[in-house]
DNA sequence: CGACACTTTGACGCACTTCAAAGGGGGTGG
DNA sequence: CCACCCCCTTTGAAGTGCGTCAAAGTGTCG
């Protein structure tokens, strides 16, 4: 649950310009970063809620260390994860008032949080906030049409793709730490543990990676992974 | 291919204030709806190509009559379908300047065409465009949201929530007249042509739909094809 | 009327799921 | 510090839904 208290309190007055700061992997600390200047702290444990499904959208969130994965349950019970954050990234956005998906700490998370009332009263007297805030919306569809594109590859080029994924967004190197267990990355890729852990499996004879542990993978032929990915 | 010289003479003098009258079947001739007061008519035949994969992004689209279809081509061949768009509906708009997926028209279509740069140097200085083009942006996110959990689901979840999907778009009523080939469909829903087919001959002889030809389908029962879907 | 494209139907194969059980690996208590 | 336990992951065997391949049926336009 959250910290109702901390973030009631948010501080609204608008001493920036601009949201430029708000793209991933920054954690610039400048005037121009709302979440530093307006922005509070919240603490989350692993599997804790961050926002319920239909609850009111009113704040704005940047992962500053840890993981959130946002889903929807469907109808036959199943989970189905339409993203994760990691640091650096912004969620929480919505252009309705109400949150399509739910959000959960992957691991313990620290988030900086804002009002998205403070962002969006700002956007109407600065263009530039405005233009911000619709390039968040944008990045996030181009991310969610290349999600539904993973969608409908096999288990192979699903796996790939998000192997490349992860690693693209980790710190640059050979090696990726999974933040999330296999249900979490099965529930994203629309497969089951076992298949995934099946194909992990075959990737690792095939050469492709390598599995030190389970949340370590080490990509040694990322040509390979490219090959099946569309 | 399009028919350039009519495109390339656009008038582009800004002589409305809001864009208000983008939305979904609105097909208002007031001074409000710039692809009545900026834009061009251009028609396209069945199959033909609007805008390529990676071509740049400059002109914004309302279908008008006839339907168009978006798409990728995957790199095992299989084509993707990202979208369908319907008379009153808005397509092409891209925060890239570069499109992201091609454009083709299903049928013989109408098209009415706008500079994307009128509007955006437009969005400059009046907020009520800004809000307006991210709320297109915004809508395309949510249907793409939507078309994502589709593509996790069973063949027969997938085609009960095409088929309630195209009720909702068309006119009011049970009866659907069906733009596109199976063939689109299998491509929009992520199966093949023999699968569509199958699971519509299965709704049929569980009483949910009748099948009069292949393009007209009637909804006898949408409580069991909304049971299916998610 | 015939040619062609689209749709439907059938038989079979395969990729992924399901069900089941056997490994790890990390943390806690003895 | 070791041992036990719990959860996560891996592996195996069997089932199934959808894809593939093949052919027949249907509608449309020259």
């Amino acid at each position: 649950m959250m910290h109702q208290s901390t973030v009631e309190t948010l501080p609204s007055r608008p001493a920036l310009r601009s949201i430029a700061g708000m793209e991933r992997r920054t954690e610039s600390r400048s005037a121009k970063d709302p979440f530093a200047t307006m922005g509070v702290s919240v603490a989350f444990s692993r599997d804790e809620e961050i926002y319920g499904q239909h609850e009111s959208a009113a704040l704005l969130y940047k992962v500053v260390s840890g993981a959130v994965r946002t889903y929807k349950i469907l109808s036959d019970g199943r989970r189905q994860i339409g993203a994760f954050y990691l640091p650096g990234d912004v969620f929480g956005f919505e252009s309705d008032a109400v949150h399509g998906f739910s959000a959960e700490a992957v691991n313990d998370t620290t988030l900086r949080v804002v009002r998205q009332s403070a962002l969006t009263s700002l956007a109407e007297r600065e263009i530039e906030v405005a233009r911000e805030l619709w390039k968040l919306t944008a990045a996030e569809l181009r991310r969610v049409q290349n999600h539904s594109l993973l969608l409908v590859q096999t288990a192979h080029e699903r796996v790939a793709s998000f192997l490349l994924e992860m690693a693209s967004r980790g710190r640059p190197g050979q090696e990726i730490q999974l933040p999330m267990p296999r249900r979490d990355i099965a529930d994203y890729l629309g497969l089951t543990i076992e298949t995934v852990s099946r194909t992990l499996t075959r990737l690792e004879s095939s050469d492709a990676i390598e599995l030190p542990s389970s949340r370590c993978i080490v990509l040694r032929d990322r040509a390979a992974l490219r090959r099946l990915n569309g």
